[in-house]
This record gives C-alpha cells, sequence and structure tokens, in this order.
DNA sequence: TTATCATACTGGTCTTACCACGATCAGACC
DNA sequence: GGTCTGATCGTGGTAAGACCAGTATGATAA
C-alpha cells in the first residue's frame, strides 16, 4: 500500500499512464514490443486490472498500442486515426471549423509541394501524371471526379516524403473528401471549370516536375483561391463562365 | 435475440463508444452537457461499469469530455492535447520525424502569417509588438530568449484567428520548444545570430503590420531557412565555442 | 431566515470471478 | 522417433459488488 505513493499522487489511471508513456517515450517500448500482461502490470504498479485497461485502452485510442484478444498488447507504429477521429469529433461541434480545416489543408499542401520539388522521385512523378490523367478522364463525374481530384493533391503530399505532412494532410481526407465532391457538383453549373480543373493541375504538375519550389507553391495557391471563388460564387448563384485559370 | 448482442457483435467497450460517439457526433451531446453518471450509462447499455469508464477515458485522451471527480462527466471543446500526446509519441518512436515535424511547423505558420495579414487586429499587433520587443530584450538569455521566440511565432499563429492552424501549431509547440532553446543557445556561437533573431523578427512583424501575405509568407520562409542554416553549420562544427556542458 | 449536518449522489478504485479463446507442451498414436 | 491430439495455462473481455472520498442538496436545528 505504501509503494503506491510513486509519484506525488499520481491517480491509478495516472500512474499506468505515466509508466508506459515514459517506456514508450524513452524507447524501451518499441514498435513490435509486446507488453507484460494486464495483469502483471497490475500487480507491478499495485492497481487493479480495470484500472491498467483504462491506460491500455487510453493507448489505443492514441494510436500508439493494440490490444489484441487473448494475445496481449502490442506496440504499433503512430497511426493516423487519432487525428481523423479528433478532427471527426471537433468538427461535429464547432461546424465553422470547416473553413479553418481546409487553410491547415493550403498549409499542408502548399509546404508539401515545395518539399517534392526537391525530392520528388520519378515514381512521384509518375503517380501525379497518372493522377492528372484521371482527372481529364473523369472530368464529368462527380463521384471518380472528386476521387481523382484527392488522389492527385494527395500524391502531391506523398512526393514531399514528409511523413508528418502525410500524416496531416490524411488526417483531413476524411473531412475534405465532402468537399471535393460538392466542388465537383459544380462542374455542371460552371463549364468553364473544367478548364480550370484539368489546366490548374497540369500547370502544377509542370511545376513540380521542373522543381520549382515557389511557382509551385504559388500556382497551388491560387488553384485553391479560385476554387474558393467558384464555390462563393456558387454560393451566392452567381452563374456564369467568365475565365477562370488566369 | 437478446437485446445485448443484438448490436452486431459491439463488445462492450465498442457499444459504449458507438452511443456516445453517436450523440457526440449528432449534436445532442454538446460542449458543457453532463452525461448521465457511468452507474446509469452502465445500466442503460447493460455493460459493466469499468466497460463505461473504458470508453469515458477514451473520449478524455481524445479531448472530447472532461471527467471532473466526484461531479461527473461533461462534454468539453475538442482539445489541443490529443494531437500533442499524439505527436508526442509519434516523435519518440520516429526520431527522424523531427525535421518533418518542423516542415510542418512552417507550413502551418506561412498559412498562418497570410491570414494573419488579413484577420490580425489591434490586439494581435500589440500581441506581436511585445513578443517582438521581448526578442530584443532576451536576446542574450537561452531560456527566455527561446520562449520569447517561441511567443513571437505563436502570436503570428493566433493572429490568423484560425482555430485549426493554432491547434496544430501548438500540438508541436512542446516538441519544437526543445528545438527552439538548442537554437538559442547558438547564439553564443555566432554573434551574428542577434542581428538575424532581431532583424528577421522586425521584417516579419512589419509585413505583417503592412498586411502584405505574400512578403510576410517569404521573410518567414527566408527566417526559417537562415536557422535551418546556422543550425547545420552548427552541427559540422563550422563554430568553435564553449563545445562542452552542451 | 440562516446555518449546520445527514444523506444521497458522484467519480475512483479494488476485488473477485467467470468466459472464450490462443498457445503450449505432454502424452498418445502412428 | 515423429507427428498428431488434447488438456492446461495464460491471455484479454467482462461482470458484479463493494468501499472510499468528496460534493450537492436537502432537511433540520438554531
Amino acid at each position: 500500500m505504501e509503494l503506491k505513493r510513486s509519484a506525488e499522487g499520481e491517480k491509478g489511471f495516472e500512474k499506468v499512464f505515466a509508466f508506459l508513456r515514459e517506456r514508450l517515450l524513452a524507447g524501451s517500448l518499441k514498435p513490435g514490443d509486446r507488453l507484460i500482461s494486464e495483469r502483471e502490470l497490475a500487480s507491478l504498479l499495485g492497481v487493479s486490472r480495470p484500472i491498467v485497461r483504462e491506460a491500455l485502452r487510453a493507448l489505443t485510442v492514441l494510436g500508439i498500442v493494440e490490444i489484441r484478444d487473448r494475445i496481449g498488447t502490442v506496440v504499433t507504429r503512430p497511426d493516423v486515426s487519432v487525428l481523423n477521429d479528433f478532427f471527426t469529433f471537433a468538427l461535429a461541434q464547432q461546424a465553422d471549423m470547416l473553413d479553418d480545416v481546409m487553410q491547415a489543408r493550403v498549409a499542408i499542401e502548399c509546404q508539401a509541394i515545395r518539399l517534392a520539388c526537391e525530392r520528388a522521385n520519378i515514381a512521384d512523378f509518375e503517380r501525379l501524371q497518372r493522377a492528372l490523367a484521371k482527372i481529364g478522364e473523369t472530368i464529368d463525374e462527380a463521384d471518380a471526379g472528386g476521387m481523382a481530384d484527392f488522389d492527385f493533391h494527395r500524391a502531391i503530399v506523398v512526393a514531399s516524403h514528409s511523413e508528418t505532412l502525410t500524416v496531416l494532410h490524411s488526417s483531413m481526407a476524411g473531412l475534405l473528401t465532402h468537399s471535393h465532391r460538392s466542388r465537383r457538383e459544380l462542374v455542371q453549373a460552371f463549364p468553364s471549370m473544367k478548364t480550370y480543373l484539368i489546366d490548374d493541375h497540369r500547370r502544377i504538375f509542370e511545376a513540380v516536375i521542373a522543381r520549382d519550389p515557389e511557382r509551385a507553391d504559388a500556382t497551388l495557391r491560387k488553384h485553391f483561391a479560385i476554387g474558393d471563388e467558384y464555390r462563393r460564387r456558387a454560393v451566392v448563384g452567381d452563374i456564369d463562365k467568365t475565365s477562370a485559370s488566369g
């Protein structure tokens, strides 16, 4: 009983969580490792099994460990789903967050495309090219078109070879997929969007090929701005077909 | 046939979690609301209290609810700590992620400063000015200097008035604080860093004041690039300072 | 009316116990 | 001797009941 006070009032759950976090952060617990059993952990830290399970469950939702039924608890590589969950909940309670998330997406992609200009390899180029072609093929389809659009943008982020940027971008994917689709549905309303979508993405692609970060960033940024403009026009019902691109 | 098992194999925890998620996503549970007690929830869903606590704990680490001792469980506004925890763990298991996180930070800040140029108000300007002054005052102190540096950058993000960008930036704060400090420790080694730090931040400030997104972005980006350069030089030993006691 | 206190909550935790299944190894069979 | 089989043990998954320590609230006493 007296050993419990290992760290100033840590209250059971905190104790277990801190214990595991320590090992995980210190690196003594690495992905693939199997934790000791819940019972051992419980007796080791002087807490009950339910408390241990609370801590393990907490680490599970954080994507740090995975509880395998009748097998044990193993450390996993950090997973994106946490961020997905978070954004899902966050968005549900703050609908106005969508614009915010969009801003974050722009941030991530514009940085990613700069890195992509430096780091992209042949495979990345090919993936981008395929995505670009797909955009042209599916220009008249809302669903497939939105998918192709998203794939292209994801290819940019992947080409940055930055795990963190990819993770962040993916975490917003769920939310933005909807955005992509609704944008695609505007194609029928704005014929000029076809050229906008195709030409813009082609210009972006070319900038990456040219390995010109500034141009790529600027082009991508303008691409987003024009997309916003279209959406704005759709909202106010200002249906026309002027210019585009630019 | 039993109602308990009618929920398509949902295994207790999943059942509770799904139940709460449903309410949270549907909006019937909003921030500030107090959930029913654990005991009620348990009997309502036909599970035991420890299971309910697992689910509540899961929501807690996701920053969705807050369990208040002897008060109850209340729904909170989405909190940053989730992302903090995630990035902390993720980084611990992938040390090479630090550079990646830095890239993400650059992404967030460069986007934030663009928004700040549009949205910043007087209070934001004042906060930036104070942070700028602080940087000058603490130029010779590693700890306080690093703090002032970070405060300035945080002020930029805050001035963007974007919740998501702020959240993301904050989530990387913990990791990057260390980076800031070590960078500050280079000041003694590179006297030229003093002018770099002061002048750069002043130029960034001025660009925001001028509400010039392009210039602000470019200046901030250059600021980061120069910082990288200093760090690179320090790594290759292009200096000869008190190499010990680092 | 006010102040005090008993009581019925709340969450926080522990304990014990059972289940179903995977892993393992001993023994039986080939 | 080698292989297959099966019982046992350990694992996670869960239930039920109990206790503690505070809080909130109401009733009672001043």
